[in-house]
DNA sequence: TAGATGTATATTGTATACAATTCTGGAACA
DNA sequence: TGTTCCAGAATTGTATACAATATACATCTA
């Protein structure tokens, strides 16, 4: 009994995932073009499943592919990072409102487990895989597995830019203080408290990145 | 100067939107085998082309790749429908929200102009497109690109099984009754009630979309 | 010299060929 | 009869080879 992913990877399936994850840890960098050979080269598979994995990752707007001229890995303007919180701040607190009834102990348990890992002093190269994981737990219980996957695609476009955030280390004392007090409301089964801090903590989070965004 | 969508369109390119379309007009019907060889044949093309337009239908979750053993087209199960109606509860009416305040007399203009066409005899063919331009045309000023492609894709999903509808013609009337209000909310730039009549709009559209599946 | 034009090179797009996997149907066996 | 197992047929996945397109640079023209 295994995690329910396929067993049988396809190369084409392995090297989608490789790709993102480079683009979420920011090996390759916005704007960046992928050459075929020379990637599928360093990977040591053909340009085939490769180009599978390239319009796999379009679809999915990591990457931006032009015909005859190859992808390069997408960039996000300002007001499009702006436009993606906003829909996190719509679909998120939603979804809080339908989960917070439907918690059961052993959810609020593995939420206080996951504040325990964001407070492990090496945190911060994984924070962004442990800060979703703290958001789709609370979600979770409202049964909207499409919306999550959604939610799950935006943050992880939006994360490419919180990991390099200078203003991380503040931002960051910031974020675990307000994921207390988000238990706390669901523990508590104050639905409008809980909503109204995880709104805050939406609109915090965009002020702190987009402000840094601006300064560069 | 053309519509600004590339030139040179790739057969992948060309493939993908056929094969889509098939999909939308239930040319091909949800849970049916896409046979690579076969269709390709078909089309007069190789395998390479068409599996990459797969890859991206199954990123928009147009169909469902399983490891060696090939695509299928997707298909929703009510829950889902009614997900993807939540979904376009929330976005909608907050993009209409900002919308009114944006939008310009032209604005109002094109929504009675397609009014117009909603209202032809030989509409129902084209129903869902036309549909999805007035709803479109009515969150353009919020100027929020990436939600309305996102609920672009969704009212696609939902369009194919709208379309098969047995009520649609009565839902069809209240359609029209509704979007004319709509419209008159928003000339008379009266936001909430506008807001309150796209909820129920859109309620009423679920329900009896989800009525008609569950008779099936 | 500025601009246009052609040609070589690099890169992407597609077809064909082959490898790997899954499915099918029937033989062997209890 | 029902089950297991094993070809081989069908189908998908990947590599290689070639075609189409774009880019860079040299050449020509005014």
């Amino acid at each position: 009994m295994d995690s329910g992913l396929p067993v049988k990877r396809t190369i084409a399936d392995q090297v989608a995932e490789l790709v993102r994850q480079r683009i979420l840890t920011g090996q390759l960098k916005g704007g960046q073009p992928i050459r075929q050979e020379h990637l599928a080269a360093e990977l040591g598979v053909s340009r085939i499943p490769l180009r599978e994995a390239l319009k796999q990752l379009a679809a999915e707007g990591f990457v931006t592919i032009t015909s005859h001229k190859g992808a390069v890995v997408a960039e996000l303007s300002i007001q499009e990072v702006e436009e993606l919180f906003d829909i996190r701040l719509r679909l998120e607190t939603w979804l809080l409102e339908l989960a917070i009834p439907a918690m059961t102990e052993r959810d609020l348990e593995a939420l206080d487990e996951n504040m325990e890992e964001q407070r492990r002093p090496d945190i911060l190269p994984r924070w962004g895989d442990v800060n979703w994981r703290f958001h789709e737990i609370m979600y979770l219980p409202a049964g909207r597995p499409i919306t999550l996957k959604l939610l799950k695609n935006i943050h992880d476009k939006i994360d490419r830019y919180l990991r390099l955030e200078v203003t991380m280390r503040s931002g960051f004392e910031r974020a675990l203080r307000e994921h207390d007090g988000l238990i706390a409301s669901c523990r508590a089964r104050e639905v409008p408290a809980a909503v109204s801090l995880l709104e805050r903590h939406i609109r915090e989070t965009a002020r702190g990145l987009i402000a840094s965004l601006k300064v560069q």
